[in-house]
DNA sequence: CGTCGATGTCAACGCCTGTTGGCCTACAGT
DNA sequence: ACTGTAGGCCAACAGGCGTTGACATCGACG
């Protein structure tokens, strides 16, 4: 009873699977088309239970889209390598796990989804960014400029899937991004109308 | 005289109003939650006339989704002003007209829109860039890149509606990311590191 | 005036949704 | 072996949806 969670519940692997179904719902169609129907049938249950479990479909939709960037410690990246560092880490974050794709998707038309991305940016984003020792007066900007190029990637390489975007790979991700995001974070502030170096 | 629109109907101005709620609603809401009800109330006529005038709600979406990004001829713009003078029009353009918006929205969640989306930039978007006179066997990846970045924007200005990125006025924008359109445009193939040919 | 098509209203249909409560089943503790 | 309880299923509810067809009204033209 000191314990927190004192013993597996028979119920365990039943929540697991109607989570790793939910999750690939909500990123495949979106929060409304995700019916808790096709949920519950995906993992082999009956609605029902999604109810007992979750509550109701926000609850279930709240539980899914928990997400962790599992940003790397930016002070130990040569400040030179910033850029190609969170690029080359957010591509692999994404591509293993369809969780920010579903929250992208989600918050396009649920306020919750959209409030919850903005925490994940505010709390994890803009904290790593301002840990890497920017001018705390302009490192919430330049987080949120870093996110709109991040984001509108995701956007167009994973849900609207813009057959150019979509043909990049990795590789030249890094290259050509790379300094977009390292120009955010480290260009002088206000940028001139120059070109980056 | 043979005129493709002989003469006007006593109802075009009833047209017109559902047009503009269906942009204001698919904006607002995405394609699932704006409901041709909600649609018509805001017209001040009945749901049935929607369904008279545009077939189903596809067809609304696809009328009240039409979209020309009036992108001006990049042909007679200095070379080292693309960037900036694509960003300044893109902000002026979706902060005058909430049709790109809706679009957006709607394209998380309803193929048909991203089908449209990605036929916009593939038309006026990547034939504008092609049109700078860019390598044609980059200008692909090019358009792709902008799009990204502008589309980013768009999402975390717009829709997701990220405090920081909100806040910036349009001349920190041009500042900020024209130079990041001007070297996706103009940096040499590839840019830093290379991998494929 | 009478006719007819265009314009608009009303009520309803069938379907799907999130959600609820009752019932059956199997296992853990005694 | 008996019983309490957690896990699971089934059937149904109320509400909203896109969509339909029958009916009223208007405006132009003979």
């Amino acid at each position: 009873m000191t314990d927190t969670a004192p013993r597996a519940r028979r119920s365990d692997a039943t929540r697991a699977a109607i989570l790793r179904a939910a999750r690939a719902r909500f990123a495949a169609d979106g929060y409304d088309r995700a019916t808790i129907r096709a949920i519950a049938a995906d993992a082999r249950i009956d609605p029902s239970m999604v109810m007992r479990y979750y509550g109701s479909k926000e609850g279930l939709f709240a539980a899914a889209a928990e997400f962790d960037l599992h940003l790397p410690d930016l002070t130990r990246v040569p400040p030179d390598r910033l850029g190609e560092t969170l690029i080359r880490h957010f591509v692999r974050r994404w591509e293993a796990d369809g969780t920010l794709v579903a929250l992208l998707r989600a918050a396009s038309t649920n306020p919750g989804a959209a409030e919850r991305m903005r925490g994940i940016f505010a709390d994890q984003l803009a904290g790593a960014v301002a840990r890497t020792g920017a001018d705390p007066a302009t490192a919430d900007r330049r987080a949120g400029l870093v996110a709109s190029q991040i984001l509108g990637l995701a956007l167009t390489r994973y849900v609207v899937r813009l057959p150019p975007v979509v043909g990049l790979d990795p590789e030249e991700l890094a290259a050509w991004v790379g300094p977009t995001i390292q120009r955010y974070l480290t260009q002088p502030f206000p940028p001139s109308h120059a070109s980056d170096g």
